[in-house]
DNA sequence: CTTTCTGCAAACGATTTGCAGCAGC
DNA sequence: GCTGCTGCAAATCGTTTGCAGAAAG
């Protein structure tokens, strides 16, 4: 983690060591404006700013749901690959561990996808869209 | 699509038909300044209001590609189910087919991870992302 | 000491909204 | 003629940037 940044010639100072520690906290990919708020003490331009960084340097990554943006730590730090719940009622955004069966089943036949479509492929989404427990039971 | 409209009170305007026409003709989802762009005459604020008219009643549907909002026709109105190619060079979009198979063991596998989140889904994405067939000739 | 980082405030681009007049039914 | 739509310009939102001083190595 703090290699990677070296190894970009960045520093690992305080305000990047917080939003690791809060995307690490997190079990759910975090939006800016939850960064915000509960880390207080670092503010929005430097959240913005030191993202773009960890994103370039592979600490963190972005993940586009539709409603907001919202960023995670890169899959090589947590050693999890997993995919999405999105709520399109909320734009809350849950993760889940796909099976190894899904996975190596869509990634077999997507491969055959991008060979058809001249597309060099280095990632996928799997993701579910719907409704999340809590706007089903109408908490 | 009309009817759609005027089930929700709304009218099928000169500005909401060049829309229709604009989304119909393209062969993969737009973005807002394309839309702009090719079919001058409707102005900005006509656009954005237009297009969430059409997502309310129906007619159309965003996709968050990572980079941009773009919109197309809904699913009901094409009678094509597809998927997306995307492009992290470029932003741009292509679309797919999914195979039959494909689709209905994601669908199968999916449903099964819906009913243990206590999700509650209607929809799913399976994209593929990466760099496009102009990206990689160097094009 | 040099380079990178910080916090602030201003700039920016995309999207939204208020309003007075026009168009669809 | 009523209601919903339009175009414009102003407001707003999320994000980026310039800069002078602080901190890391």
């Amino acid at each position: 983690m703090i290699d990677r940044l070296v190894a970009g010639d960045h520093r690992p100072s305080r305000n990047r060591r917080l939003l690791v520690w809060a995307l690490a906290d997190a079990d759910r990919p975090r939006s800016v404006s939850e960064l915000l708020e509960n880390h207080a003490g670092v503010p929005q331009s430097s959240v913005y700013r030191n993202l773009r960084v960890l994103e370039r340097v592979g600490v963190a990554v972005s993940v586009a749901t539709g409603d907001s943006i919202r960023w995670e730590l890169d899959e090589s730090l947590t050693h999890r690959h997993h995919h999405y719940l999105l709520c399109r009622e909320r734009g809350e955004v849950a993760t889940y561990e796909p099976s190894a069966d899904l996975e190596a089943g869509v990634r077999s036949a997507l491969s055959l996808v991008a060979a058809s479509h001249g597309f060099d492929a280095d990632g996928h989404r799997l993701d579910l869209v719907g409704r999340c427990r809590d706007c089903c039971s109408g908490v």
